[in-house]
DNA sequence: TTCCAGGTCCTAG
DNA sequence: CTAGGACATGGA
């Protein structure tokens, strides 16, 4: 089966700019534009063809369309939205230069494992970090692909965590495995942006910049505006608006769209700023 | 050797 | 309630 799209989609763009679906899927050695992951008794790919990009389910794949479209969140009306967020700049040049980045969603437990693992961590190392989680999930075998499927929460062990040089952040997913292992997050799909907040920011590990990636990522909630140092540096730079000003300025600027609007900036931000590049100091660190 | 990385937690004031 | 440091790990 394979899907054919007829919408912008940017491969590099959507799987590099830092979103969880990057550090879960595994992306082939020999065609860094090819990306496949695990779903059903099968694998989806994604990559690119003479036509534009292709979408292939290998093996057993019962429901590919559904999946796809949830995935890649094609039924959002990105052209009506982005005309919308990128009324002024400079957020429109940020979007036209990145129309085919898609935002997308993964299930809940792997947007907060992606998300607890990402704390004060680079990104290449994140990626390794869940790649290596997947060594305790179920083996997949289709044609020559050797791979698994990311482990539930009740299928990790503390020990098998300890393996992965996962650093401090260890107990904190272990933790929050075991809290959605015993159904504490039971319900949330359901619940409005501010109160799936509240019952994310219980969990270990989770403050506030996780729980509002756990809601755009893993939830599919637009209305957040998940801001980390990048964010903060990016808003300075661009619309001169101070750390404490963030949330309220984009939530009047972009409204309900703002989670598209912050991973354009962010995706900006990782593509076209240097790392010290911003007027704000930094904090330093001291010597015990 | 020192600094940094899509932060969170804990403590002191 | 807010500011500041600790927290593992590995690459530059």
């Amino acid at each position: 089966m394979l899907i054919s799209l007829s919408t912008p989609f940017d491969i590099k763009a959507t799987f590099e700019s830092g979103q969880p679906i990057g550090f879960l899927w595994e992306k082939i050695r020999s065609n860094p534009d090819m990306w496949w992951y695990p779903h059903d008794k099968g694998l989806v790919q994604v990559f690119e063809s003479h036509h534009g990009i292709g979408i292939a389910g290998i093996g057993q794949v019962k429901d590919l369309g559904r999946f796809v479209m949830e995935t890649f969140r094609l039924s959002d009306n990105t052209a009506h939205l982005y005309r919308e967020i990128g009324r002024d700049e400079p957020m429109k040049k940020m979007v036209q230069n990145d129309v085919g980045l898609r935002l997308c969603k993964v299930g809940l437990w792997e947007a907060l494992a992606c998300m607890i693992v990402s704390q004060n961590n680079n990104i290449p190392r994140i990626r390794k970090n869940v790649q290596d989680l997947k060594k305790f999930g179920e083996p997949l075998q289709v044609g020559s692909i050797q791979t698994n499927y990311f482990p539930r929460p009740e299928e990790l062990t503390k020990k098998a965590l300890t393996q992965c040089s996962l650093g401090y952040r260890c107990d904190y997913l272990w933790g929050t495995a075991k809290a959605l292992a015993a159904g504490d997050m039971k319900g949330i799909e359901k619940m409005s942006t501010p109160d799936a907040k509240e019952l994310l920011l219980q969990l270990p590990g989770v403050g506030p910049k996780v729980a509002d990636c756990v809601l755009l990522f893993g939830l599919g909630r637009l209305d957040v505006f998940p801001t980390d140092v990048w964010i903060e540096r990016a808003m300075q730079k661009y619309f001169h608006v101070k750390p404490d000003r963030i949330q309220a300025f984009a939530q009047k600027r972009w409204g309900k769209w703002r989670g598209y609007a912050q991973q354009h900036l962010y995706y900006w931000a990782l593509t076209h700023m240097k790392r010290g590049e911003s007027d704000m100091g930094k904090k330093k660190k001291k010597r015990k």
